[in-house]
DNA sequence: GCCGAATATTTCGACAACGAATATTTCGGC
DNA sequence: GCCGAAATATTCGTTGTCGAAATATTCGGC
């Protein structure tokens, strides 16, 4: 069969003391977390060879996803974050060129943020690394597999009415 | 068949734009990372109702997973986070009486932290609410496909090297 | 037309986590 | 026994995020 992994270690010592621990939902549980947390890791190490941060990639994703131009609310609800943290991101990212900010002109309220030549062409480039990486990670199943682990998931998340957002 | 979830309408939105995408590892991917986040929210919610939070939950939980006493070092690695923040953390437990500092006999470089009782009845009370919406939020798969799905993440995590900890 | 409520962004203050630097102690080689 | 290297917890400065307040604008009712 398959290896045991750290997380069958932690179970197993706590089954002793917490008798009603139930290891499947404990391993998928503290494995989702550890795998979300790795997969961020990897990304941004990887996207650093070409001088990004994961964190600016993910920014420049979300506003590629909403065709290049959005309102930085729309950016924070899609990354799920406050508003008031999206200018920061944003002055980053206008600094390094990447994004220029222009006010709308049906609503002088709104001032949107457009994507440049230069920060389509930094999240093409970042794009593809980024897969690899996800594509290296959970390349160890068939896609068969995948394809049970995501719909295993979905049903999870659909239970767990988990908000949208996070593209 | 099984409903769609928001992370299906991502990836179609995504898929003409990026025809190499995986729609099963993307899906799996912001599922993992959007139901990990969830999880942490609806314990915090749930915590409150006992006056802690997430993070005081598992700090407590992690002392009381190595015996109720343990080094802060030690405490920090479990928890996958930096030595120099959990001095704050456990400065909070001290506060509140749930945990004492005490300076180790034999290597006087180490203070060591140990739980009160206060602190280990909080943690106890605590530990049923945490397992209880772990069980809610998986409970809509059976028993058998809680398996299949920590079964195919540890085979994931196991070659993604993730390293220990989080107990 | 005007006024209050709602909306959108930004600023501000607080907080949590990190890495680097610091102080103290232990360990190993001589 | 002693000295430098390693280890341990802490402090300090920085960063990133948040919620609340501030500012500017739009909308709806009258």
């Amino acid at each position: 069969m398959t290896d045991r992994d750290p997380v069958d270690e932690h179970v197993e010592r706590w089954l002793p003391v917490v008798p009603d621990l139930d290891p499947d939902i404990e391993g998928a549980v503290v494995r989702m977390s550890l795998l979300s947390r790795h997969l961020r890791e990897v990304k941004d190490r990887a996207l650093a060879a070409l001088d990004l941060q994961e964190k600016e990639y993910g920014t420049l994703h979300a506003l590629a996803g909403r065709g290049g131009r959005a309102a930085p609310s729309e950016i924070a609800g899609d990354l799920r974050m406050a508003p008031a943290s999206i200018t920061a991101r944003m002055d980053a990212l206008v600094r390094r060129g990447f994004v220029r900010r222009i006010p709308s002109e049906v609503d002088r309220r709104r001032i949107d943020v457009e994507l440049t030549d230069a920060g389509r062409a930094a999240w093409q480039r970042a794009m593809g690394v980024v897969g690899d990486e996800e594509h290296r990670v959970l390349g160890v199943l068939t896609a068969a597999e995948r394809r049970v682990l995501s719909d295993l998931l979905r049903r999870v998340a659909l239970a767990a009415g988990s908000p949208p957002g996070r593209i």
